[in-house]
DNA sequence: GCCAACGTTGGC
DNA sequence: GCCAACGTTGGC
């Protein structure tokens, strides 16, 4: 069992419309970094523990736990004209950008940045690291575990 | 295959 | 809205 972090702009898609999406489970669309993307088709696995992560917003920070919901397919929205994440190059029989699909666990509070870059038992988080931008990293058991304990503290 | 230019991310 | 950091692109 692996863990990641999970980042989406709320504006975009937030932990409550996550809680609203039918069977509390939505596909990872958008991601277009090779990386981030190479961690959902290669790395992950059905269980996996997930932070949902709210960035590029007024108090970035964890919103939420999730799992990982299904094997890698592809990410659809590569295939759509009208879609912001259309890929031209992408094809059915070739597709460049895969995704699994991510299921609530539960809603918390919001564990802020600035309260997880207090913590030095999470220094080392991927997403704490200076100029870090992948959307999609990977959480050590250790961190994972510091984490709940933070969530734990108060009513979520 | 190098690397400058350009585009994007994301915290502030 | 700024801008540091980083990924991608494309000319050579």
């Amino acid at each position: 069992m692996s863990y990641w972090l999970m980042k989406s702009e709320p504006d975009e898609f937030s932990i409550d419309d996550l809680v609203r999406a039918p069977g509390k489970t939505t596909p990872w669309f958008g991601v277009r970094n090779y990386q981030a993307r190479n961690y959902m088709r290669d790395a992950t696995r059905v269980g996996d523990g997930v932070l949902f992560y709210h960035s590029s917003c007024e108090v970035p920070g964890i919103a939420g736990l999730a799992e990982v919901a299904s094997a890698p397919h592809p990410d659809e929205t590569q295939f759509d004209p009208k879609s912001p994440y259309f890929d031209p190059k992408a094809t059915r029989a070739n597709p460049r950008w895969m995704l699994v699909d991510v299921k609530l666990v539960r809603k918390t509070r919001l564990l802020s940045l600035d309260e997880l870059r207090q913590r030095p038992e999470l220094a080392d988080m991927v997403i704490l690291r200076r100029g870090n931008r992948l959307s999609v990293t990977p959480v050590t058991p250790s961190e994972w575990k510091a984490i709940g304990k933070l969530l734990a503290r108060d009513a979520g």
